[in-house]
DNA sequence: TAATTATTAAACCAAATGGTTGACAATTAA
DNA sequence: TTAATTGTCAACCATTTGGTTTAATAATTA
C-alpha cells in the first residue's frame, strides 16, 4: 500500500526525527541558517555548559542536517540540508498520500448527506 | 531572522517530531493512512504486548497526530493530519529559508571559481 | 450472573536522554 | 615557555522511554 512511495531507512527517520524533537537542537539550526558557526558561537544563547552543547551538536551530525569543518581548535559547524530534504520528503509523502484517503472519506459523507436530505425531503 | 516565517509552538513541535522518530508509530501512522483502526487491529503487527502498542497510540494522540472514538469497548483510531501538516509546515518553511541561504553561498562560490578560472585560463 | 473481550492502569526494569563537573589534548597568544 | 582558549571525553546523576507483567475496568455474550 505504501508501495507507491520512495522507501526510507528507518533509522535516518528515527536520527533525523529524534534530532528534530529538540528545542535547543531546532535553534541551533535556525542559528545555522544564517551561516555557518562555531561550537561556542552555537552554544552561547543557551543556558547549559559547553559539553552540553557540544552534545547537541554531535547528534544533529550524526542525524546529517550539520556537518563539521575543524580549523586549529576551532569547529566550524554548516547546514547540510539533505538529511532534512529526507524528513521532509517522508511527511509530504505522508501528507499526499492522507491527504487523498481523507478525500474520499469526506466524499463520501458528502453523499450520505445528500442521501439523508433526500429521504428526509 | 526567523521573523517571516510563522510561529510555531516549541511544545508542539516537541511532541509531533518526538511521535514521529520511532519506527513503531510511523508503522501505526502508515496504517492508519488505509482508514480508521481499532487498538489491536493496530497493535497486532508488532511483536510488542497489547499494552506497550497501547502507550505508542497514546503518544501519537498526545502529539495531536491520531484521534479515537470509544465506541463500546472498541476504541476506534483515525487520522488528524492537522498536526502533521503542522510538523511539515515547519520544516518546509526551514527548507526554504535555507535553501535561500545556500543558493546565495552557491553563487558565491561559483562567482570565486570564474574569478580563478579568468586569473588561471 | 458468570465468562469473555477490549483496553487501560500500575508497578517495575533496562537503556537512552539531557544535563552536570573535572580532566584532558590541541592550538594560539603572551 | 607559560598561559589562555576551544572543544571533547569520561564519569556521574535524574528523568524519560519503551518494554514487561499483573491487575483493574468496562462492555458484551452466554
Amino acid at each position: 500500500m505504501l508501495n507507491l512511495m520512495v522507501e526510507y531507512s528507518e533509522n535516518q527517520l528515527d536520527a533525523v526525527f529524534q534530532a528534530l524533537a529538540d528545542a535547543t537542537r531546532r535553534g541551533m539550526l535556525a542559528h545555522l541558517g544564517e551561516g555557518a558557526h562555531t561550537v561556542s558561537s552555537l552554544a552561547e544563547p543557551y543556558d547549559m555548559s559547553l559539553a552540553a552543547a557540544s552534545k547537541h551538536i554531535k547528534k544533529l551530525e550524526a542525524a546529517g542536517l550539520v556537518e563539521r569543518e575543524v580549523v586549529g581548535r576551532v569547529h566550524h559547524c554548516r547546514l547540510s540540508p539533505n538529511a532534512l530534504k529526507y524528513a521532509s520528503d517522508w511527511l509530504r509523502d505522508y501528507e499526499r498520500f492522507w491527504n487523498a484517503r481523507l478525500d474520499v472519506l469526506e466524499g463520501l459523507l458528502k453523499a450520505e448527506d445528500d442521501t439523508d436530505r433526500n429521504k428526509g425531503g
